[in-house]
Parts: structure tokens; sequence; C-alpha cells
DNA sequence: TCCAATAAACTAATTTAATTAGTATTATAA
DNA sequence: TTATAATACTAATTAAATTAGTTTATTGGA
């Protein structure tokens, strides 16, 4: 029989299609498998198990995540940078539902690599807040501020928890608005 | 051999307690048949299946919440209203953490019920909106802020992902300034 | 009081997914 | 060219959800 080719990237891929098509809590090795034109045993030789998979789904997201939003951060400084850096952020959530899904459950599998992941990311929310003259203790904090609200917001858009017809997109707005305003009360506090 | 004398609410309590204990995602019909001392089927005689259990735990944990935030909201007004409320949310969801994973899921069974228990917790929110000189449109955004972050933070701290040794009670306590800074910037516009 | 109907529990069987064991085949590199 | 390692396979196992069909307890009239 013709080998499939498969390897870790492939499946990891693949994984992430079905995961922002079908929901991420639908992906099943047998799924996974049929959609790469092999036996979900065959999946044991490049993944652990399910878990495993999930685990490198997680990762995968946030290195892309990562990437994105430091592209976002290119030539801009300040506010504009913190807004366009949550921006994306935003973006990456809603246009990946699947995979950010499984970026939420970064908890379970904490690790290096998981840290490593996200480290670059935190560096680079760092760097924003402390051209803000904004202390470093307030910094930890308000880094907590909006990651809770962003992955929230991102979480409620992906499952269509905002029910009214109120635009979503000047929800979104509004609320960069009410915390960057809040933020500024924390300039040169400390 | 003797009746159990299960009904729905003695199910319903008793995946509420496992869903704390070991975790939402862990609970199978198996373990909380033996938890009841049953035979798995036993269940389907109050129960649709799993998918039903986890709705009717989302739809109990979002009716327990109401009656919580409806009582902080009691004897206190404006900005001291809204910060209580959501303290009392932030309790309910980090002492439940089992019970609050399920209601995350609120969207996937959308339907009148889950409208119902959501329905005079919005309206409370609302009410104390309302009283802060802020407008009707601007109000709609401004509760989509607040569940965002309140979400977004006890999801954080339920899975352990704040990884730092900076006090989350401090974090919680400075983001509720932030955001009542920044909706104070809202107050009679529009 | 008795008995029919209903409800609640059961056992047994089915389906589906994850995983493991063991085998065969392909690719590779000495 | 041949040994080795990697990759895919089939077959079997385990575990969970669910369904079918049966038994037994309760309960509300005759």
């Amino acid at each position: 029989m013709a080998r499939a080719g498969l390897d870790k990237e492939t499946i990891i891929r693949k994984a992430a299609d079905l995961a922002n098509e079908a929901g991420f809590e639908r992906i099943t090795l047998k799924l996974l498998a049929d959609s790469l034109n092999v036996q979900p045993p065959s999946l044991y030789n490049h993944i652990k198990g399910i878990d495993d998979l999930q685990r490198e789904l997680m990762l995968y997201g946030w290195r892309q995540l990562d990437e994105k939003m430091t592209q976002a951060a290119v030539c801009v400084s300040g506010y504009d940078a913190l807004e366009a850096v949550c921006r994306s952020f935003y973006e990456y959530a809603t246009e990946n539902s699947g995979i950010f899904n499984a970026m939420l459950w970064y908890n379970k599998f904490q690790n290096d690599e998981a840290d490593k992941a996200t480290e670059k990311l935190f560096s680079l929310i760092y760097r924003i807040f402390s051209t803000l003259n904004i202390s470093k203790e307030n910094c930890d904090h308000l880094i907590r501020t909006y990651r809770s609200f962003l992955e929230g917001f991102a979480l409620l858009v992906n499952n269509r928890a905002f029910g009214n017809p109120v635009s979503i997109e000047e929800s979104f707005q509004i609320s960069l608005q009410v915390l960057i305003a809040g933020t500024k009360t924390f300039e040169g506090k400390d």
C-alpha cells in the first residue's frame, strides 16, 4: 500500500482545519484519520494519542497568534500598539474558533513548551505597556485585565452567546475604549 | 431491588458536585451512576442522555448565579452595586469551577429555557447600568464588556492560567477599577 | 383491599471511539 | 545489496453511551 506521507505537521494542520470547520470538541481520531485517508492507528506513529493531539493544537495556535500579534505591533506605538494587538487577538480567535478552543485549555498541559509559546507574546504586551508610564506592578495586573477581556469576548462571540442584534464590532470598539480610558487612570500611579 | 429514589434534581446536584470536584469534562454517566449507586441505564429514566445532563447543569448554574447576584445587589446602588455584582459573579464562578465550565457552553443549547435563566440576570445588570447616566445603547455594549471580562477572568483563574506569583485578588480589584474608570467616561455620552 | 397502570430500576446487547499488539511493507543508509 | 528503522496496516481490547426489552415497586382508582 502506498505510504500516505503523514507527519506530525500534516496531522496538526488537518486537525486545525477540522477544529475550525466542525468544532474542536467534534474532532475524533476516526474523523481525522478519515480526512487523511489512513486508519486511526496510523496516527499513533506521529502523535501519542488524542490528548497529545489537543496539546499540539494548543501550541500551534499560540505560536500562530504570537506571530500575528507581533506583526500587528510593527510600526505602531503606545495606545495605538495596544489597540492593534488587541484587535489582532480578536481577529485570530474569531477566525479560528476551533483552534482558539484548543488554546483555552492551555492550563491542562502546562509545560515548558507551552510557556515558551506564550512567553514571547507576554513580553510583547509587556513592552507595549512599559511605554505607557505604568508601573511594573500595575503592568502585571493590566495584562490580566486585557487577557481576560479578550479571551472572554472571543469565547462569547464564537459561541454566539451575544444574542441581541447589537453590533458586535461596535461592542468590541467601545470595550477597548473603556479599557484604554481606564488604563490611562493608572498612568504615573505607584 | 430497593428503589434508589432517583430524580432529575438529585442527578443534577450530584453531577454538579462531581463537576466541581473532578472537573466538568471528566463526568461520565458511568461515574455519575456509580456515585448514585445505580447502573448507567437507570439514569435514562430521568435524563435524555449526556448532552441533556450537560444542558441541565448549565441551566442549574445560571439559575444559581442569578440568585446569588441578585442577593449581592440588595441594598447597594450605583457603582457599588456594579462592583458587588461583578464580585459575586467571580466568587460563584471560581467556587464552582465545574458548573461554571458547563455554563460556558451556554450557546450550544440556546433555547427558551436558557434564555429565561439568563434573562433575569441581564435585566439586573441593565437596571444597575441605567442608574449610571449611561445611554441605553452604550449599556448594551458595556454589558458585553463586563461579561467578557468576568467570564474570561474566571476561566483563567479556574484553569490556573495566571502563572506568576502576582496576587489574583489584587488583579481582580485593579481590573474592576479600570473597567469602572473607563465606564465613567461614558456617563452622559450619546 | 386488590389490581391495573405507570414509573423506575435492571440485564444484556449494540455502537462507537481510543488505544494496544503485533505484522507487513516501504524507504533509507551503510 | 541488505539490514534497519519508520510507517502503515489488521485485529483485538477497553470503555463509554445508548437502546431494547424485562422485572419490580408504587400508586391511584374500582
